[in-house]
DNA sequence: CTAGGGTTAG
């Protein structure tokens, strides 16, 4: 009795045994007369980190002068796609077109996503036009096409378009937003996809939690973990790290760490969220119990890995840490650092005072620094106050970035906050002269469900007359407790009699002023914010935690505060 | 058989 081969091959994940199985039927001169096995083995190849080997059955199978049929083509030009292998994927194209498969439902389907993933993304779009027969596959594989080159677009006008949608439409069309930014666009397609009956999978709610994530809507990230529980959808490594980026991103990383210790099986990757979620909050010290529990488990860290460890330490000022594990990467694991290392290295330094050694640091890089390494040393100047160096500093940005406007703001701050109003003002007429714009400040908060987005000095909200109302309440609650705004830090493109103003119009006040007038008393008030919070804000938000005795978290472009009786969980440090 | 998924300093 032989072996059911077929069956043999379909179970096998790694392309040793696979191998071996191969020789086994080529020896047993099985192989060689055989279009089914040398289907099936291309098949299983294509299911296994090393596609390349599908390609070698392809041409083998062509040498032994056997046909390739209607089930060769798909898993050969999954193949090509995986690789992605152009050429031997338009040659297979070619052959499939000479034998008369090209039409074959399935083989275009491959063909429609192999063009895609290659980028002939108007070649795909030619093989579903002109196609003999369509199905949903052929729509949804055509949408992730036009996901995947960024071309929202055109794939939602082909979702809108697609016949009979499927899940996989759904979850394709959600995830093309949530990856593409457009987070709430996500979240509005997935209660849509509800409404007409349709049910997520893992796949899909492993998007619908990215979008969550990013827009900081934990009622609604939390109810996505209550639906995968009533609906006994097993926590994969996938959803699982979902999981804990969406409770780390909106501010609750206990419940992220919850889940991480519930997860059976954790890879680098889950290891890694986590770590960056914990030094996202400031807690250096557990990311880093965390990560040398990680190496202790045998699961080796890559340089992201090690991104993440050097976040906890600069989000925490553990310079000497920080150091230490900066050199363990190349020496016990020899990963060389890459710029974004030695820019953590830089912001570590510069931003615990050590601005001499951060200097050096980046005079004696391997490689050529970059804005964002300069930037990081220049927001070690802003917190240390040092004008000179920061002078030298922007001489490097500027160079390297003209149209920035990121570096004029900055060195506005600078000057105007240590007093130097002359060279402050000299900066704005070479930022007005450039007609360069700064990028507005915006905050999210999640009301009920819905999440609303304030921008500076905006007064488009439907609520805003309250809000200010509110605003103005709130500010002289907090005179009464000594409170004097900073104008320092407002940047001088703004007229002078309007410049405290404008500090009361900053963009997380106002969700704030929102967040108190639309939850009841002692309930925590969670905000997002796309910038950095400035001084005042800071202070501000400190003194309302006290005032009105409220938890404000606020999550900020790189980290999380957490305002509680008056203080905040960066201990000032940001 | 063919289509959809998670982490990254400033």
């Amino acid at each position: 009795m032989s072996p059911d081969f077929p069956a043999l091959i379909s179970r096998c994940t790694h392309p040793r045994q696979l191998h071996q199985i191969q020789a086994h039927l080529t020896a047993a001169g099985l192989l060689v007369s055989s279009v089914f096995l040398h289907n099936t083995l291309i098949r299983a190849h294509a299911r296994t980190p090393f596609p390349h080997s599908s390609l070698a059955l392809y041409a083998q199978l062509l040498r032994s002068g056997l046909l390739p049929d209607t089930h060769t083509f798909p898993f050969l030009l999954k193949a090509c796609s995986l690789i992605p292998a152009r050429p031997q994927g338009l040659s297979a194209h070619a052959h499939a077109l000479k034998l008369g498969l090209d039409s074959h439902l399935f083989v275009n389907n491959a063909l429609i996503h192999f063009y895609s993933v290659v980028g002939a993304i108007a070649d795909a779009r030619r093989l579903l036009d002109h196609a003999r027969d369509v199905d949903v596959v052929s729509y949804n594989s055509m949408i992730s096409g036009y996901v995947r080159t960024g071309d929202l677009g055109r794939a939602r006008r082909l979702f809108d378009g697609t016949p009979a949608r499927n899940v996989v439409t759904w979850s394709a069309m959600i995830s093309g937003y949530a990856q593409g930014g457009c987070s709430k666009e996500a979240l509005g397609l997935f209660s849509r996809m509800q409404a007409e009956g349709f049910k997520p999978d893992d796949t899909t709610l492993v998007s619908v939690l990215a979008a969550c994530a990013h827009l900081g809507a934990l009622e609604q990230g939390k109810w996505v973990h209550g639906y995968l529980r009533s609906n006994g959808i097993k926590i994969s490594v996938f959803l699982g790290t979902s999981l804990i980026d969406m409770y780390a991103k909106c501010g609750k990383v206990e419940l992220g760490l919850e889940v991480f210790n519930g997860m059976q099986e954790k890879n680098l990757l889950a290891w890694t969220t986590i770590i960056t979620g914990l030094a996202m909050h400031g807690r250096g010290l557990k990311a880093l119990k965390l990560f040398s529990e990680m190496e202790k488990c045998g699961v080796v860290p890559d340089d992201i890995a090690f991104i993440g460890a050097l976040c906890a330490c600069m989000h925490a000022g553990l310079v000497n840490e920080g150091c230490k594990i900066f050199d363990s990467m190349s020496r016990h694991y020899g990963i060389r650092p890459k710029i974004e290392h030695y820019g953590c290295m830089v912001d570590l330094l510069a931003r615990n005072g050590l601005l001499h050694e951060a200097r050096h640091f980046v005079e004696s890089m391997p490689m050529e620094p970059d804005a964002l390494i300069w930037g990081a040393l220049m927001a070690g100047c802003r917190f240390h106050r040092s004008v000179e160096l920061a002078e030298h500093v922007v001489k490097h940005l500027i160079q390297l970035e003209p149209d920035s406007s990121g570096v004029y703001v900055l060195l506005a701050n600078i000057y105007a906050a240590s007093g130097r109003h002359d060279d402050a003002r000299k900066v704005r007429f070479l930022m007005k002269k450039k007609g360069v714009q700064k990028t507005p400040g915006c905050s999210l908060i999640e009301i009920g469900g819905t999440v609303h987005q304030f921008l500076v000095g905006d007064t488009t909200h439907p609520q805003i007359k309250d809000i200010l109302m509110k605003w103005e309440e709130i500010e002289n609650r907090l005179r009464l407790e000594g409170y004097v705004p900073d104008k320092k830090e407002v940047l001088l493109d703004i007229d002078e009699e309007d410049k405290e103003d404008a500090l009361a119009r900053h963009s997380e006040k106002l969700a704030i002023a929102f967040g108190l007038i639309s939850t009841v008393d002692g309930m925590a008030i969670r905000v997002l914010k796309n910038l950095r919070v400035c001084g005042d804000c800071h202070h501000v938000i400190k003194l309302i935690s006290k005032v009105y005795d409220r938890e404000i978290v606020v999550r900020d472009r790189t980290r999380f505060h957490l305002f509680k009786g008056g203080s905040c969980s960066c201990k000032d440090y940001w």
